[in-house]
RNA sequence: GGAGAGAUGGCAGAGUGGUCGAAUGCACCGGUCUUGAAAACCGGCAAGGAUGCAAGUCCUUCCAGGGUUCGAAUCCCUGUCUCUCCGCCA
């Protein structure tokens, strides 16, 4: 959400930068609606000054005449009251309407362009196996080995789920364990394990709501809606509070399983593990001081390389450009791996600085005591990391040429001796 | 699912029709005292918005949405959530 006096101060700034989403200006159209808005509410709040005044000219003491007059003007203004009220709240709704579907504005470190094919690499860690033996895509090894089951997952649900069985669900288990106990110890993130439903106030608070509907999946129960990442029950927890600015910064972890419909996506990596509308994720949220925001974030990306690391996969980090960058994102680093399936790097996790922008739709404030200062805290989100995806790189890149997959060292101690998976 | 109680400032907690944006305590901030600290004492301390150079003035908000009333934290209705008891249940 963006702040209407930034707008108006720096309207064709602002314009300027929305451009670099390729998104058309829109600060007239804001400003003028805004006016309008601030006409309608000085009015309202004239005569809403006028009603109270009446009302404390009230007294039992007065005669008969006095009071129904009272009374009668009260009357009469409540009924304008009424009109000029629907007309400022019509104009209200309508900016924030507006407000609510414009992206956030990206960062000056942002590189400009128009898709993901203008993405900077900035780096690239770890060397490729190339093995002498033919390569397998993680569907045909697991399949072959009756570790991941569409036969069971179709009949139960359909396409785009699956069935992972025995020792590839120990698997599966045993790098959550890893990555939330890496998280916890090491980088001090608080573990958490939260509603996997939420609120449509809470989608609209992390952006997906009102634009990105279609993405999601909406329960009949209430006004619940399954979480496409934990990025939105963990940054919504301070929804509508103000933190004492000395508990900053907040580090959050969790895992969850994450609901997508994956609308625009008919087509895409059909088969597998690769997208799936139910997928398990371990995501951390920081809530940070505006100035120590970026720190944070490079801190962040970190803590993700680290897992990456450990479990000994090559990986490179890819700075999104202003056309691929998310909604809520005013910075975003993408780290992808190497998947030997497809020959290529494929996304296991994408952190963002969001900046003020989540924090100013869900009024999650902060406050220094010492200065009595008032203020939106930044937040960043990133995932570490989405747990379907590392598994098709860890099977893909960790097979051995007699069918089998060894278990990463770093995952011995979480898979109760077992150090290969597969039958040869 | 049945019966009952409740939701007030950062926290605790008073307030049942006007003088209430709201007592009091704690926390927090400033000061006095002290070599320093603590204690004690004095003062300050909700958020959002409009307007204004500013001081200030005004509007809104006591879970949310409706209603009654000249006037609502307070009365009525609906919803959400929390707690207690009973039933059921992983």
């Amino acid at each position: 959400m963006h702040d209407i006096k930034f707008i108006k101060d720096n309207s064709s700034l602002f314009d300027a930068i929305l451009k670099k989403r390729n998104i058309s200006s829109h600060s007239k159209e804001i400003l003028f609606l805004h006016q309008e808005y601030l006409d309608n509410l000085k009015k309202t709040q004239g005569l809403q000054e006028k009603k109270n005044s009446l009302s404390k000219m009230f007294s039992p003491k007065l005669n008969q005449k006095e009071i129904e007059k009272i009374k009668s003007d009260v009357t009469k203004i409540k009924k304008e009251l009424d009109e000029l009220k629907n007309k400022t709240d019509e104009k209200k709704n309508k900016l924030n309407q507006i407000l609510l579907e414009i992206p956030n504005l990206v960062d000056d470190k942002v590189p400009i362009g128009k898709s993901e094919i203008d993405n900077i690499i900035i780096k690239e860690v770890g060397k490729i196996n190339k093995p002498d033996f033919k390569i397998k895509n993680h569907v045909e090894i697991l399949e072959k080995n009756n570790l991941l089951d569409y036969n069971k997952a179709s009949k139960l649900s359909g396409s785009r789920f699956s069935v992972l069985r025995s020792s590839l669900a120990t698997l599966h288990r045993a790098l959550v364990n890893f990555m939330i106990d890496i998280n916890v110890t090491e980088f001090q993130y608080e573990e958490c394990i939260v509603p996997e439903l939420v609120k449509s106030d809470c989608l609209t608070g992390t952006g997906q709501l009102p634009k990105f509907d279609e993405d999601l999946f909406r329960t009949n129960f209430n006004d619940l809606w399954l979480i496409p990442t934990a990025e939105v029950p963990l940054t919504n927890f301070h929804r509508e509070e103000i933190i004492d600015s000395t508990k900053l910064p907040l580090r959050y972890t969790s895992f969850t399983n994450c609901f997508r419909s994956e609308a625009g996506a008919a087509g895409k990596d059909t088969k597998g593990l690769m997208r799936e509308h139910q997928f398990g994720k371990v995501e951390l949220v920081s809530i940070a001081e505006p100035n120590k925001s970026m720190a944070e974030m490079e801190r962040m990306i970190e803590c993700v390389e680290m897992i990456l690391k450990k479990l000994n996969i090559p990986y490179r980090l890819v700075e999104l450009c202003s056309g691929d960058l998310g909604f809520s994102s005013a910075y975003t680093i993408d780290l992808e791996v190497w998947m030997p399936g497809q020959k290529k790097f494929r996304e296991v996790s994408s952190c963002s600085n969001c900046k003020d922008f989540q924090s100013r739709r869900m009024k999650m404030r902060a406050k220094n005591h010492g200065t009595g200062e008032i203020y939106y805290p930044h937040t960043l989100n990133g995932s570490s990391i989405a747990i379907g995806r590392i598994l098709i790189s860890i099977i893909e890149n960790y097979q051995q040429e007699n069918g089998t997959i060894s278990i990463p060292d770093i995952l011995k101690n979480y898979m109760k001796g077992i150090t290969s998976i597969g039958s040869k």
